[in-house]
DNA sequence: AGGCGCACTTTTTTT
DNA sequence: AAGTGCGCCT
């Protein structure tokens, strides 16, 4: 479609941003580079769908995380307008198939069953083992068996593979000399035992995990080819945001959609970073074999970082021996050269931050222009820090959220018990934290529960026997009162459990007890326990936004993990302990696989930076780096090692505050972009 | 036996 | 901060 006046979109969009915003052949992947306007392209799109009369709720948004998805709804809404009455949905596959589930009764047996809580996998693995195999066989810890599990699932991968993956850290072809391993084939006969009993007991006790969800919709829709009319026929459109951290589980399911639907899908195989959950950073190069008439528009021009800041992005991922086809260039030149800046202790480092955004803020600089990105969420542990003794407001994403912690699970028990009285996992929690009961005394209890046919009567017969606290009995019934009020609901949950938690969390009881008046807040929200506990293990993390810092004020520093980070951006960029052995971190650098994907990780950090970039690391590391057989050996550094001193600038913490250094002084780079090397092949 | 408490490790990253 | 292992107590 040529530009014209009647353009919706005028002189936003470039050439190849509108070509696909308004591509109407069937199916299009746009690789879309760091900074080239990749989330305002999936916006254009939408916006070009409802110009032209699709309706929204014939089309779906599908991202990584919730929030992505609800950020790229929420501005697509912002900009056609408040024509919406939310029929647009931005989601994650796995809420996309929970609703599908849900939906469709005639196609799914699984419609009403319960979710199993991601974090209560591993416990269920524990129940079922306990009765198919021998205590102390050879056999991975639980936690162990259920990564295993997902990773069966989502890469289809052999057990024996996933095995190998996931005790060891090695992602290879080839199982035969595995499987002449007496231990290992020893190891492989217990966890198929554990996993078939594991896949057994979710059957017979209605449940379903994340990824059984995804692939009982592909299954379902492959086998049943009324099923696959029907759930594709509900949508027109498919925007996949983050196409590169797809697995195969994920592609399967799409996979499906493509005869009826349009698939529009959007990544960038350079920031792939979610091997460990199965994504193949090089699938989505073949997604024109796998999606047949798909057509590919590449988006080159960044519009987001100084040339400066690109030049080093693109040496790093030009260091790489895997081969990006990239050809980033900025549409900014020059600007300030980032910085490396070497510290000896974290708090020099945190302390550095926090002086930097003091300075700006003192400049007339906003907080919000200001990014701190670590590799691992523990790391913005010293700059939370520093930023609470020297009041900068901030925000934090990563990590556990408050829907994840224990004494919420805890607390939340009752409320799964309430919504599915057969919940045997929730009543053994639930049960457990009270004093005197542990598994064995919380396994007869549930039995004789459950033998009665509701929850009455389960629980009449549990006190007959006398086995069951009367305060474990008075707090479920208190709960169930108030089954259509779940913010009152979890005020009665606490009454009821508080004393058993007050022992149980001893010391750290006053900092989690504040939590539970934003978890009734929350709760309160939902229309009733049932749909309460439905919702919260879908959308954990936005949940954990509404209650976060933001409140107060929106201009906030924002500090995040990489994997946090997607689609993040702001005019300064701390990244934190790019330090061999931290990044890569040593006990994920076994294959180069790993390395590359490490790689890939620090170079989503660097290419958040729009104006200013700070590289922080620790001096002398990696002295002893070699705990992992020398695959780290490349001196003190693994990846900054080589980086050309044209490119930064580099300075020294000696002691608080001394800063010295400057070993170069170059301020502006004015050379052409460097180019990442390409093999053509 | 079953539960508890203490000391110890172990942690990437997320739906 | 949460899981694991081990010895002690009821």
């Amino acid at each position: 479609m040529a530009r014209n006046e009647t353009d919706i979109f005028g002189e936003e969009l470039n050439e190849a941003q509108h070509a696909a915003a308004t591509f109407e052949g069937k199916h299009l992947l746009v690789l879309a580079g760091a900074g080239s306007g990749k989330t305002r392209t999936i916006i254009a799109r939408a916006r070009y769908l409802l110009q032209k009369g699709v309706t929204e709720d014939r089309i779906r948004i599908l991202s990584f995380t919730n929030k992505s998805a609800d950020e790229i709804v929420s501005r697509i809404l912002r900009e056609v307008g408040s024509m919406s009455q939310g029929g647009l949905r931005g989601q994650t596959f796995h809420s996309w198939c929970y609703e599908i589930i849900r939906n469709h009764p005639e196609f799914f047996a699984q419609s009403a069953w319960t979710l199993l809580p991601p974090e209560e996998i591993a416990s269920c693995i524990g129940f079922v083992r306990g009765v198919c195999i021998p205590e102390g066989a050879a056999c991975p810890k639980n936690s162990e068996i259920a990564t295993i599990y997902g990773r069966v699932l989502n890469t289809r991968c052999s057990l024996t593979r996933a095995m190998h993956f996931v005790l060891d850290g090695r992602d290879t072809e080839g199982d035969e000399n595995m499987n002449r391993d007496p231990g290992f084939v020893e190891r492989k006969a217990n966890v198929s035992t554990v996993i078939q009993a594991f896949i057994d007991y979710k059957a017979e006790h209605q449940l379903i995990d994340y990824d059984d969800m995804l692939d009982i919709v592909a299954q379902t829709m492959d086998a049943d080819a009324d099923a696959r009319r029907v759930i594709s026929g509900e949508v027109d459109h498919i925007l996949v945001d983050e196409m590169q951290d797809t697995n195969r589980l994920q592609y399967d399911v799409l996979l499906k959609f493509v005869e009826g639907s349009h698939l529009f899908c959007v990544g960038d195989d350079a920031q792939s970073i979610y091997a460990f959950r199965g994504a193949d950073f090089e699938s989505i190069h073949g997604f024109t074999s796998l999606v047949p008439d798909a057509k590919v528009i590449r988006l080159e021009t960044n519009y987001r970082s100084t040339q400066a800041v690109l030049d080093v992005s693109n040496w790093l991922l030009g260091q790489s021996p895997l081969h990006y086809d990239k050809h980033l260039h900025a549409v900014r030149n020059g600007g300030r050269l980032p910085t490396v800046i070497n510290w000896t202790t974290p708090d020099d480092q945190a302390r550095d931050i926090v002086q930097k955004i003091q300075k700006a803020v003192a400049d007339g600089g906003n907080y919000a222009d200001h990014l701190v990105l670590a590799r691992k969420n523990y790391e913005l542990n010293d700059v939370c820090r520093y930023c609470t003794a020297q009041k900068i407001p901030y925000q934090i994403f990563g990590g556990i959220v408050l829907l994840e912690c224990a004494h919420i699970l805890d607390l939340l028990t009752t409320f799964r018990i309430v919504a599915n009285y057969r919940d045997e996992l929730a009543w053994i929690r639930y049960l457990k934290s009270f004093r005197g009961i542990g598994d064995a005394l919380a396994s007869r209890i549930v039995l004789t529960i459950l033998s009665g046919s509701d929850l009455e009567t389960g629980l009449a017969a549990a006190q007959r026997q006398n086995i069951i606290p009367q305060q474990a009995v008075s707090a479920i019934k208190a709960v169930k009162t108030y089954e259509t009020q779940p913010g009152t609901a979890i005020v009665e949950a606490l009454r009821g459990m508080e004393s058993a938690l007050i022992e149980k969390y001893a010391q750290s009881w006053i900092y989690r007890k504040k939590d539970f008046d934003a978890l009734a807040e929350l709760a309160s929200q939902s229309p009733d326990i049932a749909a309460f506990v439905g919702e919260y293990l879908m959308n954990k993390a936005i949940f954990d936004i509404k209650l976060g810092p933001l409140e107060t004020t929106t201009d906030v520093v924002t500090l995040s993990t990489i994997h946090s980070a997607k689609g993040l951006e702001a005019k300064s960029v701390y990244v934190v302990n790019v330090t061999n052995g931290n990044w890569p971190d040593a006990r994920n650098c076994l294959e180069e696989a790993d390395r590359e994907e490490e790689r890939r990780c620090l170079y989503v950090a660097l290419t958040r930076a729009k104006d200013e970039l700070y590289i922080y690391r620790k001096l002398r590391s990696g002295v002893r780096a070699s705990a992992k057989k020398n695959l780290l050996a490349k001196g003190d550094d693994y990846f900054l090692a080589d980086l050309p001193s044209a490119l930064v600038e580099e300075m020294t913490i000696l002691k608080q505050g001394v800063i010295v250094g400057n070993q170069n002084q170059k301020p502006m780079s004015n050379r052409p972009a460097l180019k990442p090397r390409f093999n053509f092949d």
